[in-house]
DNA sequence: CCATGTCAATCAAACGTTTGCGTAAAAATA
DNA sequence: TATTTTTACGCAAACGTTTGATTGACATGG
């Protein structure tokens, strides 16, 4: 493979010339630069990025950790919008993108922080969804550059972005009262999870603004698998009094939601209205067709990616912290009209 | 942040010690090891990776190649799948995985190649399914190591692993024409993937296998998009023999028949039998739910990675071609019993 | 004619590792 | 004790770049 020196010699020059030549510097002549890149071009010549890292300390890649397991993580749609978002601006800057994978949550911060100190990256880009998360805190204190696509502390240093979670738990919990139910249930996922956390608040916010409590029996806890949704919607819809509206944490689950009602010979929405979250490519075509709330997540990328090369470039980063508005989509698993009390 | 100067320093060694006590030579004492290593704890240090790699000429990376634009590729689970393979053995290996991302498909050769000839990876492994990928070409002209995923021309240098595209299309035809179905439409993808082909090949084996000629008027070429099956299907139920089976080349485009077929007020399976392909988990949850193929795309990640490995640390890689087997999954899409000719 | 400035290119050090070779000291052997 | 072998480590070069300092050629102005 050729370096920079088979380059200078062949072009009759010094290497630094040819350095300056790529970096298009404009201490060298026209003429000099036409015959170098000629040279380059002939030999097929392409700079070593890792020596050039060496020395510029920068290695024009970015990191991209994955704060669940690589298995759940990568079942929802969630992170492939979010990447492709990402990696759209990652390339326009020529900049790539090295994934930090690991099968749990202990492991993934290792990778990280191994990625940072072993120089393989610039910065890193959080998809964080936890309620504490030590790795930013260990970010924070090397003072390394990191933007995190979730909801995180506010502080300082923190750059962030998310989508309105409370808003849109609110919204949906308005929906459904405002259609008349009162028994709705939330198939929440696990408490470890901040996005879970502010879905529930929305919804319990507009319960409040109801003067309305929440029936605790129909706020069921459990991790983000569609089995689990079947599980307890079996279990919701064996109560004496079953809720006459369920509203899942996402639209897998709200599948899982789905199954279990249809197995029991119910209606959706006519006997249990149904509510998802995502608005995942398979919610228009199910049956009936799911309401959900559509989050930008391609959008939630492209901020995030933008973000930290601003931060890289040490342009002023504003605001801070992006909240990404949601949006609800209404479609038939609600029914339409208002149900009397 | 520190250096293996700073540790030899602090440790009372040379550089070049505290280096072979790093890769565990055993020419450095149990002694100085230990000396060594709690310093190197203290200070927490960690090896630059990229200074590593410069002399060793290896990044310790691997490249992933989405040989179809970032946007169609995440938008089916088959690349978050694939990827969760990967993942998993490049983690094993102390690997790490870095992403070539682009808007199109030239480009996303000339990212490869840039990732290459910058030295940034070690090997590449190829998402592919183009006829004819002339990347490949590249590759094997520059003798660089890596291994498609999809069906690759047979050749001494090249490692794949596939599904059995052909047998699987095999099978879903002859599954609808043991169901006595005669009119079958195909619903095909663009010609520029090979497993489009492939799944085709298979389809007119089981007809050759009857003994019956397809219709060519039921057999459509398409691109990728639910869309477009949505509106093909449309086309096909206005036919005067309209088909009473149409096989989709994958689950997504299934969900656009399914719409079609659904708007037209015709009943799965009873009017219009339906097959999908790659067992999407949304499948299950349909109504009804879809006869599908299941590939083993995660294991194909698995084998995709292993194979690289091997092939990086000089092992001897056999077979060279892998092709993993699918499943039919019967479901409810396609009815029960044979209908009568 | 000398001093000064500009331009275009070179020199050489540096980045943080690895590794072949050299060499004292210690251990083994004669 | 003298010689050889082994052990444990250090020296210095190398990897392919970038970049501040330097140089030489040439032009400009006084």
């Amino acid at each position: 493979m050729y370096t920079i020196k088979d380059v200078a010699k062949l072009a009759q020059v010094s290497p630094s010339t040819v350095s300056r030549v790529i970096s298009d510097s404009k201490q060298i002549s026209d003429e000099t630069k036409k015959r170098v890149k000629k040279v380059m071009e002939e030999i097929g010549y392409h700079p070593n990025m890792i020596a050039r890292s060496l020395i510029t300390k920068s290695s024009q890649t970015l990191g991209l950790v994955l704060s669940r397991s690589t298995e759940t993580a990568f079942s929802s749609p969630f992170f492939s919008e979010v990447i492709r978002g990402i990696s759209k601006v990652v390339q326009n800057h020529q900049y790539s993108l090295l994934l930090a994978t690991a099968e749990n949550y202990k492991e993934e911060g290792k990778q990280c922080m191994k990625m940072i100190m072993e120089k393989r990256v610039d910065g890193v880009i959080l998809l964080a969804s936890r309620v504490n998360d030590d790795l930013i805190e260990k970010l924070l204190l090397d003072d390394y550059p990191f933007v995190v696509v979730g909801r995180a502390p506010a502080g300082a240093r923190i750059y962030s972005v998310n989508n309105d979670n409370i808003k849109a738990g609110y919204n949906v919990a308005r929906h459904l009262l405002n259609l008349g139910h009162r028994q709705i249930a939330f198939l929440n996922g696990s408490n470890e999870y901040i996005f879970c956390h502010d879905r529930y608040e929305g919804f319990a916010m507009a319960f409040r603004e109801f003067g309305l409590e929440i029936d605790q029996t129909y706020v069921i806890e459990t991790d983000l698998q569609q089995e689990n949704a079947y599980f307890y919607t079996k279990q919701l819809l064996e109560l004496d009094r079953p809720p006459t509206a369920i509203f899942a944490i996402d639209d897998m689950m709200a599948l899982g939601v789905y199954r279990a009602i249809k197995e029991k010979n119910l209606e959706i929405p006519d006997d249990v209205a149904v509510v998802g979250f995502n608005n995942d490519h398979f919610t228009s075509l199910i049956s009936p067709p799911l309401t959900t709330i559509q989050i930008p997540i391609y959008e939630m990328g492209i901020n995030a990616a933008e973000m930290m090369m601003d931060l890289l470039k040490g342009k002023e980063v504003i605001p801070q912290q992006r909240i990404l508005s949601s949006k609800l989509i209404i479609r038939n698993s609600c029914g339409g009209k208002p149900r009397k009390i």
